[in-house]
DNA sequence: TTGTACGCGTTATCAT
DNA sequence: ATGATAACGCGTACAA
């Protein structure tokens, strides 16, 4: 078996000029031997790599693992690898992944929860090839359904409403929002508690307690705080800081939905199993990764964006808003 | 500024022939207009692309989010970008997943709690390339302290075996064992806690309650059965099933620690500010992802794979296993 | 139907 | 101190 370097080529790729024979015999000459392509070699000439750049702040919390899971399935599903940067929240780090992306020459990159502008974004990778997923950026986020092509967003504004509803159809009055850091995404639920409760006649300002992005991990000062002067429901930026005042409050004697009532953002796994079980906004991060993936491909075949995409989220009521039918909730 | 492509190469490498002058010129030529190498007609030259692969289980779960979160900072410390494919527990998938990175010309692969087997992974990737983290296949994992080169394991049989002993030191002489699937990982934890009971004298057999690997998504029938059956204590596979079935018991009105203690393993965070606390045999997983990385990165420098790693693990005694001191344990 | 020759961007070698 | 050239492995336009 002695065939040049195209004819190997060409059998591989399945190239109808070549005769059946001659193609088995490549292939199976090529399995026997155990080549694979030099993606090197490939990229150089067809300058594309079929693989996409995911930006995102951190691999360890349940929402990122979650939306990376589902981006990286999209994408091996569809014949692309992913090269993963953290960007651990830091503009510089951001910076340093994008370039990474662009000395591998990803096809495309995707930044989930940046902190970047969309200009500088767009100028630095090359914006037909870019989605951004929840933008945390001031200039980005809506509260309205206004969609940008190439952005991903869930519709938290819609979700905290609902789940400051909810608590007022329990009987919260004072109603009290725990910030998660200070950007755009904790800006958006800060004013949406806010308005809600204005919109419902409450006369008094909405309490607000400020915490770090990562607060959760050591929440007990933040608790003394809230215990300090307890309102009647709290509505916490994300679960994790939901979960972790929940276990800090436990030990000032607090107990939750008697004593005050939370509710988290997101909706991970473990809100579901918390004692007591966690109501939550639910956004469905599965199907953002997944979107991300598909829009970015999509981009990349048409080289042009595709339309913005907006998830709907959800309130996930359980016990920690204790209505009695939520107590009872069996599994 | 006009110079020649070697001499533009060469400034940017800092190659010491070329003149200081002529370097920052070529510099500033290069940020202007935002040049970056193409990695691509690099590797083709250096036969080497500085990308790792990391094949895991899922990037989902905590543990191995936590691993690959340290594995990608620690190779992006060192220059190397990752590749992420997860494995999803289906040797499908992991053969898959060795294929993209060889087509991507990874520089080196490490294999996450992967089913393959070892054999099989020498076969279809550089030997000298490659580091097994937690292989979860029959033939690798050791009860003793053996080290492979190029294997990193934690210590898993003293960890459980100091949770068996604590548990017998609490009281408890019915100690029963819930499984995880049935990996090679199970089958350790499972003997260990069997032989540390029989090393204390207990003359029945252990009772193993068996369960498939996701069990904890849905851990309603696994509970009944135990709580049809209650042991004095529980060691659990992971603290994911622990924590499931902690909440599920809690429907049959069984407190814990009062009616049975109970023990997780790997030490995720969760398992901290569950309710109650959750006793558990604590991994390094960070530690892990960052001896990989390492020592992956060692691999491809010298060649050879460097010794193996033997990381201990730790229990972290908490309410689940309730002394009184446990019990009033503080943030 | 198959082979030949060239070029993708970079760097090592050799020449100036 | 710098420039010219070849080579990495693949895909394709063109020739046979």
């Amino acid at each position: 078996m002695n065939v040049s370097g195209s004819t190997a080529s060409r059998a591989l790729a399945d190239d109808p000029r070549i005769g059946a024979a001659t193609r088995l015999a490549v292939k199976a000459a090529a399995i026997e031997m155990n080549y694979v392509p030099n993606a090197a070699a490939r990229s150089l000439r067809a300058r594309r790599t079929r693989a996409l750049g995911l930006l995102l702040p951190d691999l360890r919390d349940p929402v990122h693992g979650q939306v990376a899971s589902a981006f990286e399935q999209e994408a091996r599903a569809q014949g692309y690898g992913v090269m993963v940067v953290a960007g651990e929240r830091d503009p510089g780090r951001e910076r340093l992944a994008l370039r990474i992306f662009a000395e591998h020459g990803t096809d495309g990159v995707a930044v989930v929860s940046g902190l970047l502008s969309p200009r500088e974004l767009r100028d630095r990778v090359d914006p037909d090839r870019l989605v951004l997923v929840w933008p945390d950026h001031r200039s980005l986020p809506r509260r309205d359904g206004a969609r940008t092509p190439g952005v991903i967003q869930t519709d938290d504004a819609s979700g905290v409403r609902a789940a400051v509803e909810h608590l007022i159809a329990n009987g919260c009055r004072r109603i009290a929002y725990v910030e998660g850091g200070v950007r755009a995404s904790n800006t958006i639920r800060a004013e949406t508690v806010a308005s809600t409760l204005r919109a419902h006649g409450e006369r008094f300002p909405m309490q607000t307690f400020p915490a770090p992005v990562d607060a959760w991990r050591d929440p007990g000062q933040l608790a003394a705080r809230i215990a300090a002067d307890l309102p009647e429901a709290l509505v916490c930026y994300d679960d994790q800081l939901a979960l972790g005042l929940m276990d800090a409050l436990r030990q000032h004697g607090i107990r939750i939905p008697d004593d005050m009532q939370i509710v988290g953002f997101d909706g991970i796994p473990f809100a579901a199993i918390a004692n007591p079980r966690l109501t939550t906004v639910a956004v469905p991060s599965a199907e953002l990764g997944r979107a991300a993936a598909t829009s970015l491909i999509r981009a990349i075949h048409d080289g042009a964006l595709p339309e913005g995409v907006l998830l709907p989220v959800e309130v996930v009521v359980r016990q920690s808003t204790g209505s009695v039918a939520a107590l009872a909730d069996q599994p």
